[in-house]
DNA sequence: GTATTTTGTCATGTT
DNA sequence: CGAACATGACAAAAT
């Protein structure tokens, strides 16, 4: 059950209301309908008012609905809900709901498409109901829904002061129209007559009303609501509440709520709806279902390590109004101060912050509808190393059921980290190690966290940590204290570890670095068994050999770093007789060239006998050891028969 | 999680 | 021959 990208995902304006309310019936839908009546669900979400796109008067016919085609649409819609086999019942609030969108604009197109819906579920025997019965302005109209706007306007004090009494107000809204609806429902029954089976969902809402007002007081209400959720089976009542939560939210909307009691976080939110979409009111779906989930999520945050983040501001009027939801719930399972938990709680904080509050929702409305709890669920997106929710659920319960035996501490946590395990492997125990420290510190903090009982919300496994220290800190101090248990054992070197062991009254140092004689002498003076001096032995050895292991590497290194000294010279060295070498390539060709104009002036001078000058190209100077220089014709020089010149010639 | 570097250790050879 | 040392190779730890 995976809650895909919406089409408000990507926006700059969400619409919490319909996420919110989209997100549940998604879970809804998901759990208890045929995949088809999910998809169709897929298909309704555009008709939402309050989507961005017809945000701009989500009850203005003229403008998003009138004549629109996504009232046709929605008709057929409501047709295709029955033709999928999901007995749609179309109740009042659906009715309702069209009538109210349309009654600014089209009537008729309203009542014609209303009724085309209508009597095709009369059709199937469903319950139709007249196009004005549900009409919220005729429920209004009555004497409850006068006490409902009294209240509206008596109660935005409470329910700034709780989520859980905006909850139980919404639920309490909610019954009285439910009985609203059932005082035209009645009327209706004379006439058409209401079928058991609405009238046994409508007692499933007073009584989901009525199990949700105490649940939260006693921090139930997760599972009172999941139980609801789970023993809804009517996949018409969860139709009907997709239409009524898509229009029952504007009307619904806290207008007692200021923007000033929303945090700060989510007034930014609200402020871009504001900006784009002034007729959606959000601090109904703000203190709806995001508080949950800021319960479920802020408290924790306390200990960010992040001092700049960004909901810093907000967490501490979330901390006052959570603690009440979360407190008594959270206690049994507050006896989890291990390390690793309050790393994943903080790493999650980290993940969860900067995820899409889409999914938070979708944790909570999950959590509403598969009876997890919203930590646990959390939990599941908190681990950044589990892959798997089985078994994070199963280390859940299993530091929840542990942690309620009053135990060690760590007890409750064997299953929550790797990190931890690995930690007690190298502790060998945990709990053989310093048992003693961990329960001393769980002690110690026992009076910070009477101290803080009533403020903190236990359920986030952070509260062994005080609050306004740096968790980078407190990271440090924890894993010192961890490691503290370790630091004797664990600093030492192995053959430090083996001689403490066999209880060798010399230290290493002494053994490894002691001269042979007085090492003989000192193993000679002292009872040894064969064993100890065996050990002394070995550590001397591996003593020894570690240090020239370390000096042949170091001695490797400066003969590498020679070497490397050595080709930069040899590189240098032959740069330089490369040089040389061109210099004296240029002097020979200099040489060469006089040699050759010399030559040509030599022959220039000459003449045969015959007063003729002499061809360069056809005899050549020969110089003879007696310094005597002889014109010889190039073919015998070339042909190796060397002879004088018949010319004799001589240079003048 | 992987690749690289550092370090400790062992086996073996040399002095 | 034994001790000390040197060094290649390997594995574990650290980076």
């Amino acid at each position: 059950m995976k809650l895909q990208k919406p089409w408000w995902a990507g926006g700059g304006l969400l619409n919490l209301t319909v996420l919110l309310s989209l997100a549940r019936l998604r879970v809804d839908l998901d759990l208890c309908l045929p995949q088809p009546a999910a998809a169709l669900c897929e298909e309704l979400l555009p008709l939402c008012p309050t989507r961005p796109a017809c945000a701009s008067s989500p009850f203005s016919a003229s403008e998003g609905w009138g004549h629109s085609p996504e009232l046709l649409a929605k008709g057929r819609l409501l047709r295709e809900v029955r033709a999928l086999g999901v007995p749609f019942v179309p109740r009042t609030r659906v009715d309702a709901w069209l009538v109210h969108s349309v009654a600014t604009g089209d009537a008729d197109g309203a009542h014609g498409l209303l009724g085309t819906a209508a009597s095709s579920a009369v059709g199937d025997g469903g319950q139709a109901a007249p196009a004005g019965g549900g009409d919220p302005r005729e429920t209004h109209s009555s004497p409850l829904a006068a006490e409902e706007e009294e209240e509206k306007a008596a109660e935005p004090t409470a329910q700034v002061q709780d989520t859980g009494g905006r909850e139980s107000q919404e639920n309490d809204i909610l019954k009285e129209k439910s009985e609203t609806v059932d005082h035209s429902s009645q009327h209706e029954e004379d006439e058409e007559g209401v079928s058991a089976h609405a009238k046994s969902l409508q007692l499933g809402r007073k009584d989901e009303s009525k199990t949700d007002a105490p649940a939260w007081e006693g921090g139930t209400i997760t599972e009172s609501r999941n139980e609801n959720h789970l023993h809804r089976s009517d996949t018409s009542f969860f139709l009907e509440d997709l239409f009524q939560l898509l229009s029952s939210q504007p009307e619904h909307s806290l207008e007692g709520i200021s923007l000033e009691d929303i945090p700060p976080s989510l007034n930014s939110i609200n402020a871009s709806v504001n900006s784009s979409a002034h007729h959606i009111n959000l601090s109904h779906a703000i203190s709806h279902d995001v508080n949950l989930h800021e319960a479920m999520l802020l408290c924790p945050i306390t200990f960010r390590r992040d001092p700049a983040a960004r909901i810093s501001q907000a967490q501490e009027p979330f901390l006052q109004l959570n603690s009440h939801t979360n407190s008594e719930q959270a206690i049994p399972a507050m006896s989890l101060p291990t390390v690793d938990n309050q790393m994943r709680t903080l790493t999650g904080q980290d993940l969860l912050y900067d995820t899409d509050s889409s999914i938070f929702d979708g944790i909570n409305l999950m959590s509403l509808a598969t009876g997890f709890n919203p930590l646990e669920v959390s939990q599941l997106f908190e681990d950044p190393d589990s892959d798997s929710g089985i078994s994070l659920n199963s280390s859940y319960n299993t530091s929840i059921t542990k942690s309620n035996s009053s135990h060690c501490m760590y007890d409750g946590a064997v299953g929550y980290s790797s990190d931890l395990e690995s930690l007690s492997h190298d502790l060998g125990a945990v709990g053989g190690c310093c048992p003693e420290h961990c329960h001393m510190d769980i002690r110690t903090m026992s009076g910070f966290y009477q101290d803080l009982e009533c403020q903190q919300v236990f359920h986030d496994h952070t509260y062994h940590l005080q609050p306004g220290v740096p968790e980078s800190l407190t990271q440090s101090k924890k894993s010192q204290k961890i490691s503290g248990c370790l630091d004797s054992d664990r600093n030492l070197s192995r053959d430090e570890q083996r001689a403490k062991a066999l209880h060798i009254p010399f230290s290493v140092d002494e053994i490894v670095h002691m001269p042979v004689d007085s090492f003989n002498s000192m193993l000679s003076r002292h009872y040894l068994s064969d064993l100890q001096v065996s050990l002394i032995r070995d550590i001397r050895r591996r003593g020894k050999n570690k240090v020239a292991a370390q000096n042949c590497r170091k001695r490797k290194l400066d003969i590498i770093l020679n070497l490397e000294d050595d080709i930069c010279n040899l590189q240098t060295q032959k740069e330089a007789l490369k040089n040389e070498q061109n210099q004296c390539n240029k002097a020979i060709d200099i040489m060469k060239q006089k040699l050759h104009e010399l030559y040509y002036d030599v022959f220039s001078r000459l003449i045969d006998d015959q007063g003729r000058p002499v061809n360069p190209n056809h005899y050549a100077l020969q110089y003879n050891n007696d310094g005597t220089v002889l014109i010889v014709p190039k073919e015998l020089v070339t042909s190796g028969h060397k002879k004088k010149a018949p010319k004799g010639k001589r240079k003048n």
